[in-house]
DNA sequence: CTTGAACGTAGGAATTTTCCTAGACTCGCG
DNA sequence: CGCGAGTCTAGGAAAATTCCTACGTTCAAG
């Protein structure tokens, strides 16, 4: 806690800018950042004054004595795919941009997956043959960064002519063959599948659903 | 500011905890609720209390006085509330940790409800008593504002002694009395229990789920 | 050198926050 | 009914905060 007052002093002193202009940068007594610091006579700063500060030096809020964590923009967006407009995946990027987006906590995305956000993308789930796990009008994230090689057992988005569709794949062990199968069983499912037959977009790793 | 008084002493008096067990939960001597309720005397909640609060009622900090959601380009951030913290009265553990956040599109937000930002805000799921709706982990996002006259059929987050659970409610036509059941039928159903029994903290609108 | 305006310092006053406590009240129990 | 344990309330004490002020210092202008 003691850190939060030499830091302080250090930005003050650094600036050259003084004890009294700063108290009055934070609209208090010009004695009152002197007190903070020598006499430690608030033992925390409040909120907004440590706001106001860390604005006025550019630094963190962390440094001085806020939140544990860096709230700061950690914050990634990921567009909706307009899926139904267009034929392919990449001429849709540059089309429109009303498009619709998410956006993630950037932590949490890294917790999840370590593709960059350039190779996420959102696309919106079109009929039954998932179901019960995706459901008609859910939103899937999709990590284009994850196929190939690196294909395993999951659910991906493939290209199929035209579409897009969400299927189930199974990696048969050992082989370059692999299952497509939809959850529904109302749906057929082809084994025995040659990898190279099947257009792999991405790998879904997450979804949203409006209840 | 004088609404945020108010809007506490609203939410005290509807989960019925008294003023005295929640200022047990902020480690503050028993009155000290009172006194900020009905003499104003901290002119505002302390940060730490402010965030303990949130988290416990499961609102959004921005109702009890805190910074409002950042809106940025159209994009609403709701954040994660860090339900694990507030494990009970006495037990005060306000986290350190990270509430992690997410992004919505402001349009696809009002196009899913009319609620205020303010009254928006994410819980995680526990345990497999919504299953298959909802499983361990997936993230909810809850209008609180939905609630009270307004309560109809679906998914709610209540209040259960000092957790917040996720279950269906079903309305009996007509009448004051409502249904409660978890999806997952290894769990009971209770009938005909009393509006006024349960506290329910918001309506489920979306859900998002890793995979 | 003197002057005045700024500053930092520290003592202590004014104000606010926080706590303690006693009184009135409710509620369940015998 | 009386009792005990809990509450809400309000008065005021204790502690922290915020502010005010006087004093010493620096520094540049006169």
């Amino acid at each position: 806690m003691e850190h939060v007052r030499e830091e302080l002093d250090r930005l003050i002193l650094k600036g050259g800018y003084g004890y009294a202009s700063i108290s009055r940068l934070l609209g208090r007594n010009p004695a009152y950042v002197q007190q903070f610091i020598k006499r430690g006579s608030p033992r925390k700063l409040d909120d907004e004054d440590r706001k106001t500060l860390a604005c006025f030096f550019g630094v963190d809020e962390q440094v001085l004595g806020g939140p544990a964590n860096p709230v700061t923009d950690g914050m990634i967006e990921i567009p909706v795919l307009d899926v139904e407009a267009s034929a392919g995946f990449g001429a849709v990027a540059a089309s429109e941009t009303a498009h619709t987006r998410f956006g993630f906590d950037e932590r949490w995305l890294r917790h999840l997956t370590s593709a960059k956000s350039a190779s996420l993308s959102i696309v919106g789930v079109k009929g039954d043959s998932m179901e019960p796990t995706l459901s008609d009008g859910d939103e899937v994230l999709v990590d284009s960064s994850d196929h190939g090689s690196r294909l395993r057992d999951g659910i991906y988005v493939l290209r199929s002519d035209d579409t897009l569709v969400v299927k189930r794949i199974a990696i048969k062990p050992g082989g370059r063959q692999i299952t497509i199968a939809s959850d529904n069983p109302a749906y057929p499912t082809w084994h025995d599948m040659d990898r190279a037959e099947v257009h792999v977009v991405g790998r879904v790793i997450w979804f949203g659903r409006t209840l």
